[in-house]
DNA sequence: TTGTACGCGTTATCAC
DNA sequence: GTGATAACGCGTACAA
């Protein structure tokens, strides 16, 4: 007699024992039914899918998770600075489908840029035994990622330096590039940057950009002219306040993303500026509603869900040949010419 | 001699057994320094912190989750129709931060709206032995979320028809008299409408409140003023053609979410219209970027991150008392005037 | 082709 | 207080 008695379970869903029970084999069998189909008798197979079948048999992931060390486990984590950030959201959207596809879940966390909860999520995705994960570095370097040994990562979004894990990213520098030349090739002169914040790789590189156009142009770019913002919409509207009310007002401000771009067309409008008359603006990153502002973003436009996309399929990639040599995706991203500028 | 190979794992983690060794105690008093501190000696307390931190341990959620049958296993579903609508993007904000207050883990999964997606998630989250799951139904009476049975389940944002489960929404009615009643206040009479996709109850909703909200006025609603859109924002560009180019021109359009009203701005920009003067437009949903067009959105404004924070604490407290009685909580919603209407 | 039995890393029961 | 050990549901090496 059991001397362990079964505690109150919420959900009793039939295992593998039960149906080799209702099929009269063993569970090893049940088990090859879905995992090794063609070593099993046709006859066999029958009964079993049949007893599946009746009892609603749905393999539980949990378990295999647990005992599958070698093959995938199927799950897949996800971090994110910001859900709400329309960018990360699109990307999120691409992760989802290519996991999809693949029959893989998707744990999401979402870490604020803040390093204590990346750190946590980090460790809560280890616990939960992923086979891998896809991450935008907080920074360059950022140690809580390089940390991550013996499990495969997928640097997504921004540059991460000093790793060997496969990567997806946008071409920042030409992004930035196409945004000052169409400016430059406007006329413009005095163009002002609102950058994200300086840890952020992908901000630094688009201000590096900002900098080098203006410089290969032998145009002058006065401190002055530059706002470091923090890639929130209250970021666009400080900087904008602050560069608009210049003695030397800006003929033109390039943005660092669209949320920042966002404040700056408040106050553009609160001011009773007239764009692209009095001021011209070009945002980065292409969402949705830049064609519904009036007038329109000229935006530079990402590749988001793509990048999405590919950060599985190199995730899944290496889990498939672990040794091979670590792969860089640049995508490249588009000039959007609306009438903001 | 074990006859049983372990296979070459990628991450090979100390586990209960390692700590144990180290700490020179049984696998049962690790255990219990994680899940009952008060019964342990202060001693061996010590030791098994000790050899915890030098082993870097991490007690491995997988296992726990599939031998606990009746503690949290904490890990959430989380369903949502489209990431990229920001109305859901900022629910699973609302739900992420919950959940990470309490040490959850959320899966992310998107449905499209498509039942047969939305199924074989529902399956999934089955199988992986999800506390609960939060999801709004594709529709009323939604048999894929009526089937969830002897699981906990918060209906979130859409209202769910012969169910006992907990729900939180918001007053949709209310929402869309609170524009209409603004409208007609401003003296409109000719008030069209762009309606979601029939089965969707929250769309659904709002179309009889406007119809309502009309009559109790006894102003006409000829069939020519309704839409019925997608919910998409080609659907908003389709329903604003139409109706901006009837003979008799409604002056105001009540639009159902806020991706539709993005079509229907720029279509009124298209057309030369000028807003409000030629036509009014109040939107549903108040995205960040409500304010930054020109004329700034009428909306109302949905508190969609507490609709996800409330979800996650029914949710939570379903699992403590399962006995107790259905919960449902109705939000209230909020009319933003600004320059659109 | 199928069955037996072990182990994945835990939690929970019972005995000491 | 602590230890030994069954059980969670599954995959698979090995025997048959």
């Amino acid at each position: 007699m059991p001397r362990y008695r079964k505690p109150a379970g919420p959900a009793p869903r039939a295992g593998l024992t039960d149906v080799a029970r209702a099929a009269r084999v063993s569970i090893a069998t049940v088990s090859r039914a879905t995992n090794s189909p063609d070593l099993l008798d046709k006859d066999t197979m029958q009964r079993v899918k049949r007893a599946m079948e009746k009892l609603d048999y749905t393999p539980n992931r949990v378990a295999r998770r647990l005992r599958q060390r070698t093959g995938p486990r199927h799950l897949i984590g996800l971090m994110v600075p910001e859900i709400e950030n329309p960018h990360f959201a699109e990307i999120v959207r691409g992760v989802e489908d290519a996991a999809y596809e693949q029959a893989y879940a998707v744990m999401l966390c979402n870490s604020d840029n803040n390093d204590a909860k990346q750190q946590f999520y980090l460790d809560l995705l280890r616990a939960e035994s992923v086979d891998g994960i896809i991450i935008p570095p907080i920074h360059d370097r950022d140690p809580s990622v390089l940390g991550l040994t013996g499990l495969p990562v997928v640097a997504i979004d921004r540059r991460l330096r000093g790793s060997s894990f496969d990567s997806v990213r946008v071409d920042n520098r030409l992004g930035a590039r196409l945004a000052m030349e169409h400016l430059l090739a406007r006329g413009h002169r005095a163009i002002a940057h609102i950058a994200g914040p300086r840890q952020n790789p992908t901000s630094m590189e688009r201000l590096e950009a900002w900098r080098e156009s203006l410089a290969a142009h032998r145009v002058d770019c006065p401190a002055s002219l530059l706002w470091q913002g923090n890639n929130l919409r209250d970021g666009g509207v400080a900087g904008a306040e602050a560069l608009l009310s210049l003695r030397k007002r800006p003929t033109a401000v390039f943005v660092c993303n669209c949320m920042m771009a966002l404040g700056v067309l408040e106050v553009v409008n609160r001011m009773g500026l007239s764009v692209p008359g009095d001021v011209a603006v070009v945002g980065y990153d292409d969402p949705p509603w830049a064609q519904a502002l009036r007038p329109a973003l000229t935006a530079i436009r990402q590749p988001a869900r793509e990048m999405g996309r590919m950060a599985v399929e190199l995730l899944l990639r290496r889990l498939n040949s672990p040794g091979a040599r670590p792969e860089h995706r640049i995508l490249i991203p588009e000039l959007m010419i609306r009438q903001s500028s």
